[in-house]
RNA sequence: GGGGGCGUAGUUCAGUUGGUUAGAACGCCGGCCUGUCACGCCGGAGGUCGCGGGUUCGAGUCCCGUCGCUCCCGCCA
């Protein structure tokens, strides 16, 4: 016989005089002697169980298993509960059986603001939770929405390895100890970059993957040690032929969690804009409030802190503030690399009357300036203007802006005085600058793209090198010998060497996504066992140390960290 | 590595200027109850106020240190 032949939450008025047998857990109870109503619940929903003459209902305690069988019933007209789908009937239960019992919850379900830590230690229960069913299974929807997409457009999901070779450059590797030949380490691939263009060397085409990627790098709100990305890849393609898979996909994963999908094409941006205008690379465009460019106009200023500046800009704020406000934003921009903050109505009677024509501020707001080197411009006028935008209250929360940001620069000055790339090694210069970016790094712009959803990177893509001596080039820009590019990237540039037809992609944080779509705060709350911000994993207990002998077989010897 | 926030019953929180035996709600345990749906009513158990030190006649409250969680910066090609 079945556990169950019908779900709680489908029961309906027509189903009324049916027997039926359902099972799942005990929600809430309402014991009332003689007669017992249980609220039983599954993942579609909740029915009440009327219970009369059964002595085991009495046993019952919150979240026991129970399977329960009965008719259903139509409530009489001032019995029926409008709050519940399934409130039109109940079921009359004749036989009630205690699959599993349940001890004292440590936190009780319906509870919103629970410690996150403790509900990670018990997830299993919090899974329960209306939150936590939806968000899975929005997560699951998503993710077979853009199946969907990249099945109907041809690309073939090709399993690339986990265990991979590690890369001293970007982002710490997890390491995996090899005990075939110990000392030598594998690392966990932080995206399957490489193997995913020597899949286009390989002709597949069109590649795509939604993958498991590792970086050992400090958990944040929208990182974990693990995530997973939507990974493709394309043969013969133009950059907008990628941005046009990707819309696809974001429009398809929204029709499928059934909300109003973004407008197609998603608008263009140059970096050089974004950060001009926005002072980031992610710019949230929901709202205005756009930076200011001053640079021209004060160049000759009686200013002393504008006359000298390499770059001045300004954000118009729709508001003044007191003086004690106006020192807690200078502290904020100081802790953000600005030497200070100014603000008009305190350095006016420095300037010209060309100049604070200029400015145009009405009455009842303020400008705020910057004057500096133009990137400390950018980003602490990028960070001013979210900082005050979300205290202001200036973010409209029900609009969904996507856009891409694209023409990013190809290198960018490393610390050691040198160059190195912005995004990757792999990135293609813009045709214009094939010829020149080698002896003119600075100004070499790149086929980089970013997807942006409302401030939040989604994800990066770009038109690949494909052939060997342009990426020789890159490599030797970056400071790279012959020989370390051989040994680090032999196989690549053996690839490229062997008919690598032009190729270009895009890798999407999916679990940042779906967050998103799930208006989440945070990755963990679409994860089904994420671990906290000190890499610890509440549930298992992981990370423990390991047993010496084990360790002893794989080479490795433990040392203590020393005391400070 | 740096900065901010938080830490009081199982859970979520309150706790005044430092002042009697640290409270509430929910949960838990026992009892009563045949139309509830956040059932109701009666009774009960449950606390190292994160931890350590200090100031004080007296500390949940003030000070110092420390630990944990969290957000941000750095970092994340």
């Amino acid at each position: 016989m079945a556990w169950r032949d019908v779900m709680c939450g489908e029961l309906r008025a027509e189903d009324a005089g049916k027997r039926v047998t359902v099972a799942g857990w005990t929600d809430t109870r309402r014991d009332h002697g003689g007669l017992v109503f249980v609220d039983l619940r599954d993942h579609t929903g909740k029915v009440q169980l009327v219970l009369k003459e059964t002595g085991t209902a009495h046993e019952l305690r919150n979240e026991f298993v129970v399977q329960a069988e009965g008719e259903v019933v139509a409530r009489a007209a001032d019995a029926v509960n409008p709050n519940l789908a399934t409130g039109e009937v109940e079921i009359q239960v004749d036989e009630l059986r205690i699959l599993s019992r349940s001890t004292p919850l440590p936190f009780q379900l319906d509870e919103e603001n629970v410690d996150e830590t403790l509900r990670l230690r018990y997830r299993w229960l919090d899974m329960r939770t209306e939150r936590m069913q939806a968000n899975l299974r929005l997560n699951h929807t998503a993710i077979s929405a853009i199946r969907r997409v990249m099945d109907e457009r041809g690309f073939v999901d090709v399993w690339t390895p986990s265990m991979t070779r590690g890369t001293p450059e970007g982002a710490r590797d997890f390491l995996t100890p090899v005990r075939l030949q110990p000392g030598k380490f594998y690392a966990l691939a932080q995206s399957p970059q490489l193997f995913k263009q020597l899949c286009m060397v390989g002709g597949i085409d069109r590649y795509y993957q939604i993958c498991t990627c590792w970086r050992d790098e400090d958990l944040r709100a929208d990182r974990q040690f693990e995530f997973r990305q939507l990974d493709l890849e394309m043969a013969f393609a133009e950059r907008d032929e990628v941005l046009d898979v990707m819309e696809a996909c974001v429009v398809g994963a929204f029709e499928a969690a059934g909300r109003r999908p973004p407008q197609r094409p998603f608008p263009q941006l140059t970096y050089a804009e974004a950060m001009l205008r926005f002072g980031s690379d992610k710019p949230d465009m929901r709202f205005g409030m756009e930076i200011q460019e001053a640079t021209e106009v004060t160049r000759d200023s009686e200013f002393g802190v504008f006359k000298n500046a390499p770059c001045v800009r300004y954000l118009v704020v729709p508001k003044t503030f007191s003086r004690a406000e106006q020192s807690r934003l200078e502290e904020l921009a100081k802790e953000w690399g600005a030497k200070g903050l100014a603000n008009l109505s305190q350095i006016s009677k420095f300037l010209s009357e060309r100049e604070l024509a200029s400015f145009g501020v009405e009455e009842g707001s303020t400008a705020l300036f910057v004057a500096d080197e133009e990137a400390v411009c950018a980003r602490v006028l990028g960070f001013l203007r979210l900082h005050l935008a979300n205290e202001l209250d200036l973010i409209p929360g029900d609009v969904d802006v996507f856009h891409w940001v694209v023409d990013f620069p190809l290198f960018e000055p490393s610390e050691d005085g040198g160059w190195t790339f912005m995004h990757h090694a792999f990135t293609a210069p813009n045709p214009e600058y094939e010829a020149t970016f080698e002896d003119d790094p600075a100004s070499a712009l790149s086929q980089h793209y970013d997807l942006i959803w409302n401030g939040w990177e989604l994800g990066s893509g770009s038109i690949r090198i494909h052939d060997a001596p342009v990426q020789q080039a890159v490599f030797r820009v970056m400071g790279m010998s012959e020989e370390e590019q051989r040994s680090k990237f032999g196989y690549l540039l053996e690839a490229l060497q062997m008919g690598a037809p032009p190729h270009g992609g895009f890798a999407m944080g999916i679990d940042r996504f779906i967050a998103k779509l799930a208006g989440e705060p945070d990755i963990r709350q679409v994860t089904a066992f994420p671990k906290i911000a000190s890499g610890d994993d509440p549930l298992t207990g992981a990370p423990t140390p390991y047993p010496d002998e084990a360790l002893q077989e794989l080479g490795i010897r433990v040392i203590a960290p020393q005391p400070e």
